[in-house]
DNA sequence: ATATGTACCATGCGTAGTGATGGTACAACG
DNA sequence: CGTTGTACCATCACTACGCATGGTACATAT
């Protein structure tokens, strides 16, 4: 895995991370069961913030691309191939511009849609804490 | 229609304009046909900006419960009882929160649905600008 | 002329979110 | 002990947005 971040990028660092390793795993450089460098290890070569990486790699297991095993350090996910080409993130811009779309053509500001949607963002109401 | 601006109440300004007007639409203080003082007039009775009135006067007419004529001043809509008591503002929340919900569900951060959001917003691609 | 709604230009202030940085500490494995 | 992932604390710069303000200008009606 040859990581190269870019910090003229317009893209966030961590972003870079995710973005390259998915294309790694896709790419066949590494594969399912492959061990990851370290948090540390890998913030250390890249001169990153050891957060920075932590925050991609977090990111990276919610897709399921890696598993983390506790102490005992990081590695690619079973089925990283395949989970690493759910685009998630397309679904979710697919979603949301076209409940913004439908708000919009019922007049709706955009500044009233905004708002709207910061309220919902800071309302908690999901299956967080419950009794 | 008596209007009273509170200036330390933490809704905006414009807002509570909006408010009033359709309590008073809906109190029948106010009917169908009826003239509303000028945007600059009424700016000045209540010391707020003229641009800050317009604002409001905007909304109300967006929502069908005032309507300018133009040059010859603005009325109370005819359907303006009605029209004042179309909850679009719930309706928006309520589909907001649903949609919020379901992308949460997903295990999508709420930074990540934040940034898609304003991609959303930001991208210009609804009925608008055609040739 | 005066007043109407409206459009454009602009500013300031406050708030909030993101990205990234840093330090410290923990339990559990080797 | 050293390392693992992780969680907590914190800071800073940057950006974007909302609210409200101000000025100027326009076509059109009375």
């Amino acid at each position: 895995m040859d990581i190269v971040i870019d910090i003229e990028d317009e893209e966030p660092l961590f972003s870079q991370l995710v973005t390259q390793v998915k294309a790694a795993v896709q790419g066949g450089k590494v594969r399912a069961g492959d061990a990851l460098p370290s948090i540390r290890q890998l913030a250390n070569d890249l001169e990153l913030n050891s957060k920075t990486v932590a925050k991609a790699y977090r990111l990276l297991e919610r897709d399921s691309v890696i598993q983390t095993r506790g102490y005992r350090g990081t590695f690619v996910h079973p089925d990283a191939k395949a989970n690493s080409q759910v685009n998630l993130q397309g679904w979710l811009t697919k979603t949301l511009a076209e409940t913004v779309a439908t708000l919009r053509e019922s007049g709706l500001t955009d500044s009233e849609i905004r708002i709207a949607f910061n309220q919902a963002m800071n309302a908690r109401s999901h299956g967080a804490a419950k009794s």
